[in-house]
This record gives C-alpha cells, sequence and structure tokens, in this order.
DNA sequence: CGGTCGGTTGAGAAGTTTCAACGCCTGTGG
DNA sequence: CCACAGGCGTTGAAACTTCTCAACCGACCG
C-alpha cells in the first residue's frame, strides 16, 4: 500500500487503481484525512444481477465503479421495469448526505467497485471543505447527466434515443473526442450490458431496440460485429440521426 | 406552509415572502452573513416567454421562484424543441459553483422570482458550512426530481406520462398528502402552461396531449374545467394509470 | 442431445405523429 | 360596435412507429 500518494499520484487499494472522480477526492483530501480514509477502502467483484443496494433501503456504504457497469433500477408493481441510469467507471452511488436509496442499484455486467463505509466517509469530507466542494461539484455533474437524459428520453423515436446512447457512451470511453466529431475515425464499443436492460433504459422494448440497431447498421452509422461489440463506423451520422442533441463536450 | 428551524421569521423583500429554500437558506445561516445577503435580492416579475437566461450564457444572477413556472428548455437545430424541467415556486435556478447554462431558463406562465448576484451568493454561502450543507442537500434533491421525471418520460404511454405529471403538480401544490391518496378528496390544479409546452415537457404533441387529457377525463381520472383548471377527481385511478410508478411521499 | 438464455424476426394490434381543418376567445382596427 | 385575424385547444384521418405475442436460431451447458 502506498504510503505517502502525493497529488496526481495513482492510488492503489487491493490491486484496484482509484481513477475518476475517487482519485481526484483523494487528491484533494489533507494528508492525516487521506490516510484516515484510505484503509476503509474495499474493492469488490460484481456480476449482472447483482443486488448492491435495495430500493428503500438506507445503504451503509457508499461506492465508486472501477469497471463493469451499474444501473439505478425500479420494479414496479406491474413488474415493469425502469433502469433510469447508469453508473460507469469513476461514476458514485449510494446516497451520500441523504436517505434512503429511491431505487434498487444493480449490476448490468462483470465489473468491480471501491467501497467504503459510508457514514466514515461522509464525516472524512465533511472535515474537508475542499473535499465537501468537490463533492458538491460532481453531483452537480450528476444532476447535468441526468438532464441530459431526460433530454434524450425526450425523443418519441427508438433509433434516436439509442443513437444518443451510443453517443453517450462512446463520450465516457474516450473522453478527448472534441474537434475530431467530423474525422472518420473508428471507435470500438465493448459493452457487455444485455439487449433488456439497453431496452429498460431508453424505455422500449427488446424488440423495438434489437430493430433499431439493425436500422442504425444500414444506415451505415453503426457496424455490428457481435451483440455486445458495435462500431461506431460514421459518428456524424449517429449524431445526426441522435437528432444533435448532444454536444460532444468534454467531462 | 413549512416549519423555520431556526429563526421561523417569515423573510418579506419587496413585497414578496420568501418561501421554501430559501427561507430555510436565510434561516441558517449567521445573523451576519444574513443582514450582508439580504439587501442583494430583488424580485423581479415574468410573463410566458420571457427569457431568463440563454443556453450556453454564464449566468450572472441565480434566483428563486416564488410565483409561477420557469422551464429549462432547450431548442435543437431541427427546430424542434425540449422542455427538460420544470422550475416551480421554491426553486432555484441557475447553476450556483457551476459553469454556463446547458440549456434556457424561459418563462410559461407569469410569475416572479427573488434574484441575487451570483458571485455574492456564492461567496456568502462558502462562509457558511451550514449553508452550504443545506444547498448540497437542495442539489440532491433536484437530483431525485431529475431522476423521476426520467422515470415518468420512460413509460412509453402519453396518457401515463400525464397521469405522472399531474400528480407531481399536485404533490407540489399540496405538500401534505400522504396518507390520503385513497380519500375521495378532489384537487383543484390551475396550471397556466401552454399545451404546447406541456407537450414538449412529456416529450409529445400538442394533439397527442389534448386527447391524453380528454382519455383521463373520458375515464373519469380527472375533469377538465377549462384548459387551464383540471380538477382531479379520482386520484386513485390517476395513480393507477400512471403507473404506480411515483411515491406520494413529502418533500 | 435437449434445455435454456438471449437476440432476432414476423405479423397484427395499439398508440403516436403529422397535416389539415375547425371552433372559441380575445384583442384590434375599421 | 362589429368584423376579422391570430393564438390556442381540439378533432379527424392517414401514415408511421412501436408494442405484443409468437416463433426461430445460435451459443452455451449440463
Amino acid at each position: 500500500m502506498n504510503e505517502h500518494p502525493k497529488s496526481g499520484q495513482p492510488v492503489e487499494i487491493e490491486g484496484v487503481v482509484a481513477q475518476g472522480k475517487l482519485q481526484r477526492l483523494l487528491d484533494v483530501l489533507p494528508e492525516d484525512l487521506r490516510s484516515e480514509m484510505m484503509p476503509l477502502w474495499q474493492s469488490i467483484r460484481f456480476s449482472p444481477g447483482d443486488v448492491l443496494i435495495e430500493d428503500g433501503e438506507v445503504a451503509d456504504r457508499i461506492g465508486f465503479v472501477t469497471d463493469g457497469f451499474l444501473a439505478m433500477s425500479k420494479t414496479l408493481q406491474d413488474r415493469h421495469r425502469h433502469i433510469i441510469g447508469l453508473i460507469t467507471p469513476s461514476d458514485m452511488f449510494g446516497r451520500a448526505f441523504n436517505g434512503p436509496s429511491g431505487y434498487r442499484i444493480e449490476a448490468l455486467s462483470d465489473g468491480a467497485v471501491l467501497t467504503c463505509d459510508r457514514q466514515k466517509f461522509e464525516a472524512i469530507i465533511a472535515r474537508s471543505h475542499e473535499a465537501e466542494r468537490l463533492f458538491l461539484l460532481s453531483i452537480l455533474d450528476e444532476l447535468d447527466a441526468a438532464r441530459e437524459w431526460v433530454m434524450v428520453l425526450g425523443s418519441s423515436k427508438v433509433v434516436e434515443r439509442l443513437a444518443s446512447l451510443l453517443i453517450i457512451l462512446s463520450r465516457h470511453k474516450y473522453r478527448t473526442l472534441e474537434g475530431t466529431a467530423h474525422a472518420p475515425i473508428q471507435l470500438n464499443l465493448h459493452i457487455h450490458i444485455k439487449r433488456v436492460d439497453i431496452a429498460h433504459l431508453l424505455g422500449t422494448s427488446p424488440e423495438s431496440l434489437s430493430r433499431a440497431f439493425h436500422q442504425l447498421e444500414r444506415t451505415g452509422a453503426i457496424r455490428i460485429v457481435t451483440p455486445y461489440d458495435v462500431e461506431l463506423a460514421n459518428l456524424e451520422r449517429l449524431i445526426e440521426i441522435s437528432g444533435n442533441s448532444l454536444e460532444m463536450r468534454d467531462e
């Protein structure tokens, strides 16, 4: 274990490297708080279907995704399932500073999280003004993401929503895309999420989703290598189909 | 009306009484900061179509709605307009602690806001740990609201989305509904928002929206007194139609 | 080899969009 | 004071998209 991780130096926990938001958070913590927090972290692997936090439960842990996809989901009385949002690597989950979870946190793919006792996490963050500010900013990012998602779901056609999703996922993967949108690059997305789950995320059925995928392929926007491996053959066209609702902004 | 944790003294600015979140924020501020902030507030009236903050603009003011409805909206290149969210009385707008606005803030009805210079607001909030914490909590609330809205837009049928909207609006208006959902109460909603705007909010067309309204009326869930004045005749049925996706939780 | 899971495809039913037209109300100018 | 235009909600009808149910297929597994 690293004794004195200086700012910018990768922090490693149980063989897993903390990235993105967690890394930045740790960078900002004063030395004493950081060394207090470090031993609290624990790496946990998950597989599709695992439930990390149940709907309505008061979570006793928070966590950061280091690999794979989690989802916030909700199953209604009529057995209808909605996926409210994806939680992708670097994102946090677990409602720090807040009440019970309004939805289930479940795994959509294989992956791993770094988790920490919620109350201890909160207590340490609250002792650093800088860390609390950083935390606030990350919530504001989440808010933006949620609102962007509202935009996406606002479009009535499934192809549009799917195109938007693919763009968003590609943005997550390659955070340095700005300006290159018009270059004839080819991006590969390996998304190990089942069609049903993507369908529930987009508010549609697996059948319609399948047709949308193949429609995108017919128009040349993407190439379906395997159901989990899509090549963004023509990003410009994909953006056009998505309705131009998304900026290719960086984080 | 809510209980005020500390001072409990309603604050009045230019004849407008600060409610909800703003009141609570002021209550939490230490005396010196509060008297510093008070003179910064200014009440402004708005009418439908007024643009308070333009898409992409770095807002120099933040504000709290005291009456009427604002919307976060975005107009795409293909002239398609989305409304991402409503901003209702007590809500804040204006991206404190954050970059440029990702959408336009426009008025959907007549109403009023209390506004304040953004930088000064931030500076004062940042000097009170309690206020900053409260601010963080209100962002978390917004996040919940945005995600609830994602749920709503996830349902494929327009009637369901409309039913959900009506329930949410009624919850905003009568914050003390829990437990009474089964009582045969009649709620009246006076919403001076044009059908086109509601349609854009629900991601549909005015025509479909109109049909949805009348379908709700036919099934006895609501009664349309005037297009802007709806009576929730059968809340239970409305909830059922909405797909039970919403809890009648309090704020 | 048979079963299950997940993706795809087909076909008819259901819901939505789109375009066009109508009616009501309001405000304006003759 | 009336006529008329424009805004807004509503209604109708046809084109389109999506949903639903059913069947099929390939991969994987016991």
